[in-house]
DNA sequence: TTGTATGCGTTATCAA
DNA sequence: TTGATAACGCATACAA
């Protein structure tokens, strides 16, 4: 029986087994708008559809109409951690109902797309970086939607949306200032392609001390490894740090083991505040405190407005700002 | 300008910039075997692609050949963690280069799977979970390769990776056993969904408890809750357990802070074991023994089997079992 | 060595 | 209210 390879079950195959044309079948199959079929025809379509197992070839259809099934999540090459997964299951549930795929792919960052999106016609792009303006330009001629969460900063026009890594830091370093703390450090990752997030964080610390009259947060690399956190966190009590921002929760949960090591105690010898929430927080020692950056209002606000914007209906209002939360656990 | 939506460019274009047929476009484009083209035309087709900014359309091409170059990765809706991840990557990095893309979809538990590949008609399949005998031969049938990665129990055929999870619970088991604990515990995650890894890897740990002649392993929920995780604690110690396998490091950061919580410390009061080794471990506190699965080897075996069996070629013998590796650090 | 012609399964235009 | 029929862009059997 291997490679026995029964022939796909076509619309024509319907059609005959129907007693219609496949024209017909085509109409009732997409609903198309301005032919009127009466119900008895189209529940006689829907069986022979249900009786055969009809599947519509989605090659031929996105042949015919130049336009696939397929949403395109272009995502940057950096470590986004668990925040990704969440937007990627979010979209894909919004997506599922309406027959649309996500096809996600990790591309080093601003490598030409066109390549890409020429051979898959998506429904549309979605991107997390700010894409090329002349790439972006390229698509939306082509009749590709684009919708881009620029992270880097907040940009006027379609399918923008602002996700201001600015308030992240200041609400960090405005929670160390509101708990009495002066001289205040920031932990930036080992990894630096994620700087495009780092450099708007630790901005939006240094403006928060400015405004507050606060020394400059001292910036220090933590990498993943706990001799090295360790030496860092020394480091900061050496020079007066009594509190620091941490550029994630990951660098957080590397600091704060650097400080066990080198015996040192959070908050008191050093407040440490992350970002994100990941899962684990709550179980760290002592218990992370942390700004939630509610990746699910950006997954949704993504979701909606692909579909939107496929549908040529116009963008929802951008969030205000990200709904930008504090978690106050122990650890500041 | 918006809508001018300019005729996408094809092969017949190209043709005609370089001034042959169709047919010669096609033949360099997949350097057809069997196909005797100079080197002279070669380059002149190459260079009007160029030009012209060629792409080939996936949609018609998959039309014809029957084939699209998505692969499409089937993933079961339990939470898999960060070593989903890996694959993923991995997968989605193998396939890059040979011009296939990587459709990640995940599916509630053995929902019927038929209109997903019929309509997408992938190049193949690749599943986490065993999937149903009938719904593989289907696909097989219509020539589409199905690589799964069967995680519940070792099968032999074509295309079944076995993962042994019992090995994976019987190695935390030894552990413990080798390090002087007789009274074990199992601590399994609060999600239900993951009884398909669960139940094999607590199975490994009991015939492992069994064979060493020591008694069976306590098993005792341990929920994302620091107030559950103390009580669970309290519990094993009540009933004289000194050591439990957690059911993977998400478990165990749950128990180690639920121990903290209840004035209880890693290894002396309750050591502990993880499975998995993410990224965390080292930072737990103390730093988390764990079993590392070894999803890189994995990934590879899969990428690799998927392009072979795509290929028509025989797939690479399976890796013995997964290199299951122990990481000795400080909680057990 | 290259070109011609055909069909893959759909959608959409136009007649009937 | 429905049915022929012509593309869509490409791969390939066959002819030249």
């Amino acid at each position: 029986m291997r490679g026995a390879t029964r022939r796909r079950v076509t619309a024509a195959d319907v059609a005959r087994e129907a007693g219609v044309s496949q024209a017909t079948v085509s109409y009732v199959l997409n609903d198309t708008p301005g032919q009127t079929i009466p119900e008895r025809t189209r529940e006689r379509v829907r069986s022979a559809m249900e009786r055969l197992g009809y599947t519509p070839h989605a090659a031929a259809r996105a042949l015919r109409t130049g336009r696939s099934d397929v949403v395109l999540f272009v995502v940057p090459d950096w470590p986004l951690g668990p925040s990704l997964d969440t937007i990627i299951e979010r979209l894909s549930d919004g997506f599922e109902d309406r027959g649309l795929s996500l096809l996600t792919r990790r591309v080093r960052a601003s490598r030409p797309l066109a390549e890409l999106w020429r051979t898959v016609s998506p429904a549309a792009v979605v991107t997390l970086e700010g894409l090329d303006a002349a790439e972006v330009r390229a698509m939306e001629d082509a009749g590709v939607p684009v919708i881009s969460a620029a992270v880097r900063e907040r940009r006027s026009g379609d399918g923008v949306l602002a996700t201001s890594q600015l308030l992240v830091g200041a609400l960090q370093l405005q929670h160390l200032a509101a708990t009495g703390h002066v001289r205040t450090g920031y932990a930036s990752p080992g990894d630096p392609r994620v700087a495009v997030f780092r450099d708007p964080r630790l901005d939006g610390a240094r403006s928060a001390a400015f405004e507050l009259g606060l020394p400059d947060p001292s910036d220090r690399v933590v990498p993943p490894d706990v001799d090295a956190a360790a030496r860092a966190a020394l480091a900061w009590r050496a020079e007066g740090v009594t509190a620091v921002c941490a550029y994630n929760d990951e660098v957080a949960f590397a600091l704060l083991a650097g400080m066990r090591a080198a015996g040192l105690r959070a908050p008191d010898d050093l407040a440490v505040i992350g970002v994100d929430d990941i899962p684990l927080a709550p179980f760290a020692s002592p218990p992370l405190t942390t700004v939630s950056t509610d990746v699910e209002a950006l997954a949704a606000y993504l979701a909606t407005a692909v579909l939107r914007r496929i549908e040529g209906r116009p963008l929802p209002a951008a969030p205000r700002s990200e709904a930008i939360t504090l978690v106050v656990r122990a650890s500041a």
